[in-house]
DNA sequence: ATTCTAAATGAACGTCATTCATTTTGTGGT
DNA sequence: ACCACAAAATGAATGACGTTCATTTAGAAT
């Protein structure tokens, strides 16, 4: 029911060599990689509205029913899609350098990624790391920098669901419109929100998402570095 | 095109008195309030799949189409319910006692509430305030308390966004399912993940979602709390 | 009684994801 | 070379859905 990527062929490395046990036929003119890839050029192109199967299968010049070999649903491309992107996150900083700043551009990086793609959230908020190896490379990266740093072994993984979280969330709040928060006809029924709501205005010129991803963010780095061990 | 809530009938409170111009026609089996009622228990009872206009309009002994002329589409039923919904979280808090306290129990209320309503989250992250007036209220009764507690006026709705983009994420995170992080075969690969999550098993019996929220709440309150007046 | 109009109806439509019987096409074994 | 096998591709069909529309219904105002 759950289970994701449980398509026929192997998810190993593009060239995995002959490794079946009985006849390898045709020439295979479709993959999950390839079928991955041609995805995320259709969703960059059309947006998760004209991201269809068929449409899927037009950019690949086949018949949308052939898809049904590599992937078991539209659900798996989405995940496939979704382990893709993770791999454009960069966890680079969590190698070298003092955990703060390797959270920081982590989360940044996550975001930014995500907030292109936010209908892929509910997919991965409840997606077993089973079924993407890019993502579990991820975790992994972080989790090492996190006990690099002090992190103690028992709050490691609930810190980095918590940061997670905010980053899921975030992501979305990029994509609402500017004027969200305007109350409109009813703003003399709201006074302390609409002075709030108009303090925000005259800021400075950074995007609103970006003031609160930051404060945030910043809060919670500060509140989660707390726990390390001195 | 983004106009949520748009149908004719006003929404104002249910015994609104005669108004209209013209002659006031028809029984009225339907109404917005008596839809979004409908719609949470069908919701309730058969989950977000088995929503569906048809499904609805059953429950209301009255053909799909008659929705119609009530609600403009499937996605303004959702905003009704996800309005209606935020009337259940719990503000009370900010009347008296204190920031931090007030904080956490809006929170966690806030969170527990949206957490079985995950497929709303979409819908509410860009949903412009003045088409769900109860939403409204709520964020008027927050930013009061941010403001009561001291605040900076240009830092509360920054604060706010920051808090409720935690929220949403981390109400994905109930749903997930228990073994998420379950390396299966990869986990040789993946040394210090593995590890973090085998301590965090062993770990007390509060739920994984709980003690990730919590962590994560603390710290931003740690945080955030830092930056009021004095 | 006539008229006006919102509300309800039922029969469409169009879009999708998905399934299935059938055909195609290499490859490995003989 | 030939055969048999099985994965891969095809095209037609299916079943949900959300939504539209011409038409009917029925209360309220004049």
């Amino acid at each position: 029911m759950t289970a994701a990527t449980s398509a026929p062929a192997d998810a190993h490395g593009p060239a995995a060599g002959p490794r079946r046990r009985a006849g390898r036929p045709a020439a295979a003119v479709l993959d999950q990689h390839g079928i991955t890839v041609a995805a995320l050029e259709l969703i960059g192109k059309s947006g998760y509205d004209g991201f269809t199967m068929a449409a899927l299968a037009r950019t690949l010049n086949v018949a949308p029913s052939a898809l049904y070999n590599h992937v078991s649903s539209k659900r798996d491309v989405l995940v496939l899609v979704q382990d893709h992107l993770t791999s454009f996150v960069d966890v680079t900083a969590f190698e070298a350098g003092d955990w703060e700043q390797a959270v920081r551009d982590w989360a940044w990086s996550y975001r930014d990624v995500f907030s292109k793609h936010t209908p892929l959230i509910p997919v991965i908020a409840v997606l077993p790391v089973t079924d993407a190896p890019k993502t579990l490379a991820m975790y992994e990266a972080v989790s090492a920098g996190f006990s690099r740093a002090g992190f103690p072994q028992e709050r490691i993984v609930p810190a980095i669901v918590a940061i997670e979280s905010f980053i899921f969330g975030s992501a979305y709040d990029v994509t609402a419109p500017a004027d969200i928060f305007d109350s409109g006809t009813m703003a003399a029924s709201t006074p302390h929100f609409t002075a709030a709501v108009q303090r925000l205005a005259g800021e400075g010129h950074e995007k609103p998402a970006d003031v609160a991803f930051r404060l945030g963010l910043e809060a919670l780095l500060a509140g989660l570095g707390a726990l390390r061990a001195a």
